[in-house]
DNA sequence: GTGCAAAACATCGTATACAATTTTGCGGCC
DNA sequence: GGCCGCAAAATTGTATACGATGTTTTGCAC
């Protein structure tokens, strides 16, 4: 799996510049070290990157695709602010595809998979007792790597490819919505699950799945707050 | 809904000339008017719609993220061509996610959604008594409109979109691997899912629908033919 | 005649330039 | 004093230009 991860990152790199700007703004944006809302204009992002405006907009648009970024006509593009409603949408198929991609990696999955899948784990335990914002962005890296390594297990790329965007796109709204101070994902459920798989408790593991994405979800706060940031932002 | 689809619609021909242009490729695409394999050069596009290369090019990479084209760098832009693998996992995926989505739509139907699907199978079935490219053509659309607006009942815009492209897909494995003269779905099969939909019994609705997509994918022919064209081409 | 090498051609990758639209700031008018 | 309108500035939309890369052709040597 190396060498093939690695082919993939020597033809990704040569494939054009706009796409490690896309990755590197994705990054940021999944790290959030790029708040929601955020402008992006498209000078700054090619002055930053030290590339012309045209490579920064093919950046923009990717990301556009993927529901990182919106770009309003005439106006430019920012970082998305998604919607309470749009944050309900992204749970909502997360819980109708996750369930089926656990059934379809269980049925492939190896002992080295499984190995692999607990070294996240402990990893993602380590990150959670550190202190500081660069474990604190590890760890919701690593946390959503969980779900992501799952989907790659279960062999289905389309499958997986979208599994990425709507972690990507999870974490946005966490960072909007999240109140708790744990951030993102239940640690001790992801455990739970592997456990699950192990042992061959496939019906259990997707009702703990389940049950995880609804926890997840169930820590936001999802009221509605109308365009909060105009005049009530003063009235604080 | 006819309103909200206007606005849509007025929203997108507004937004920018590179969607107009997709959109055109994309149609041409799933209703086969363009072949898989073939090459749309940057500059090709772009005077056929009379615009620049970079509108042309924009077009072209956006669909390249929904794999309905694949660019190679350097070398150009072409179809799609679906390895049996890639048309696999498309089916595979649409197994995963329409019986969710179907759950949805049915928890959210109106008789209104009810009629209006009555009348997507009624044309669906006169566009298949008719003869022509044109009529063929319509009823590939019709098809695919049915799982479409299951989609879009469901009220999620996410899966929606998913499924959009799930089926434009579906539409060139089906151009590239299809055996039988009867194109794409069966029509029968989609009024089953609706009568099972309206009698609330939602079970044999999903069944139906695991049935009805392995049905399109038992009807393609998947072997392996490495590289056919070459000299086997000559040799018949 | 065949095979390899070099040049010519075509196509993409990126940058820069210009046009169109929106936003913003200022001034006049009510 | 506040509102309306116009002009300037900033930003995006699109086109064109140049350089890099891959492909084909052509010519020469064997």
């Amino acid at each position: 799996m190396k060498s093939a991860a690695k082919a993939q990152q020597a033809e990704d790199s040569a494939e054009t510049g706009a796409q490690q700007i896309r990755d590197a703004i994705r990054e940021a944006i999944v790290e959030r070290r790029l708040s929601p809302g955020t402008k992006l204009s498209e000078s700054d992002v090619g002055n930053l990157f030290n590339v012309s405006r045209t490579l920064a907009r093919a950046a923009l648009q990717a990301l556009s695709y993927e529901g990182l970024v919106s770009v309003e006509k005439n106006r430019g593009a920012f970082v998305a602010y998604p919607s309470p409603e749009e944050a309900r949408q992204i749970f909502s198929a997360r819980r109708l595809v996750e369930p089926g991609i656990l059934r379809e990696a269980a049925a492939r999955i190896t002992p080295d998979d499984i190995t692999h899948l607990r070294q996240l784990l402990l990893e993602e335990g380590r990150l959670m007792s550190e202190r500081g914002q660069t474990a604190r962005r590890a760890e919701i890296k690593a946390s959503g790597d969980f779900h992501l390594t799952l989907a790659a297990i279960s062999g289905n790329s389309i499958m997986q490819r979208f599994m990425e965007e709507l972690v990507a796109r999870s974490s946005l709204v966490i960072a909007l919505y999240g109140q708790s101070t744990a951030s993102s994902c239940g640690h001790s459920e992801h455990g739970d699950i592997i456990s699950a798989i192990e042992a061959d408790e496939l019906d259990r593991a997707c009702q703990l799945m389940l049950h995880h994405i609804t926890h997840i979800e169930a820590d936001l706060d999802l009221r509605e707050r109308k365009s909060l940031g105009l005049k009530e932002a003063f009235e604080l």
